[in-house]
DNA sequence: TTTATTAAGTTTATGCATAAAATATTTGAA
DNA sequence: TTCAAATATTTTATGCATAAACTTAATAAA
């Protein structure tokens, strides 16, 4: 019972806390996104032999025409440095991704699109587009603002790694 | 160009198409959603050494007194076989689970909580809701359960799997 | 009964994912 | 200049995660 709760320790309640419906409602969220995650999965997996850290990997890259240094990948990815090591190298060895070094530091690397990866994604990208378009399709153009908006009101939070004195 | 959206084809638009708004709004749930998971995860990991997946076998066990046999586990939480036979494994030598043959059908286990895993998984599980709480703490009743209901247009899509003729 | 099929679970091979350690290079200060 | 600190990346160890192959046991047919 460690929860500084004030609304709790304030009123005590007849009904629901509050915190049980803000974690149904987390659990909603990940239910919802897991599902649309799934599909995504396994139609770049049935329809392009691929996966979503690829399909990642490469829309970052096409957003930037001259290519990302390593560590621009993983800090846009937000996934660690070890990590795009993997997924680059084996994207290397399909030809869809070039590794450059970069003159004026030779501890870095440029990963660019190869043509032949520009084309692959481009396919992707549309066809992504089209299995979302087809999942979210019960949303109209306000339902779907209105969600979004709504959905923001979980961001611009105070966590514990970005407060001052932690 | 092969989506039959119908209403691209009828009306020809002046502005974005409905598709790119359902395109940002997926992007909006995953990157919540990832946000809020990612916090969860970090902090099981700092505060009990432990696991997302950890965390959600206890909490189906804990669901059900009697125990799960490894199949209706990895069926519950939506994981492969030899996913559950793994995370059960490193919670057996932990001491929080216990793996009992079953009488009638000496193929399967039934998957136990212990007493340690019990009282484990409750100070997890109080914490974990404290956790959510916080990170959502901007929203009140109404506006948690409003988001809510919008997250349901997403489901009960006829997704590929489900069609009568595949 | 034998045998074929189905079912429950584990194993294997592969791909993400992280944190921590290691390597190599650059930069900054003494 | 020299050498300590910082930076960019890879490597290593470990844990999920899946699909496919495999093992063992239960069930159904012949």
């Amino acid at each position: 019972m460690s929860f500084n709760n004030l609304e709790q320790q304030n009123f005590p309640m007849a009904t629901e806390p509050l915190s049980k419906t803000r974690l149904r409602l987390w659990l909603k969220i990940l239910k919802t996104s897991r599902s649309i995650e799934a599909e995504v999965r396994e139609k770049l997996r049935a329809e392009f032999g691929s996966t979503l850290p690829r399909f990642d990997v490469l829309a970052a890259l096409h957003r930037s025409e001259e290519g990302l240094k390593m560590g621009d990948l993983s800090a846009e990815l937000k996934v660690s440095n070890g990590n795009v090591t993997g997924i680059v190298e084996r994207l290397v060895k399909d030809g869809m991704v070039l590794r450059v070094p970069v003159p004026e530091d030779r501890r870095a690397l440029l990963v660019r699109l190869t043509q032949k990866g520009k084309e692959y994604f481009l396919v992707q990208a549309e066809a992504h587009e089209g299995w979302i378009d087809q999942h979210l399709s019960a949303f109209d153009e306000q339902e779907a603002n209105q969600l979004q908006s709504l959905l923001s009101l979980a961001d611009n939070q105070v966590h514990d790694d970005e407060r001052i004195n932690v």
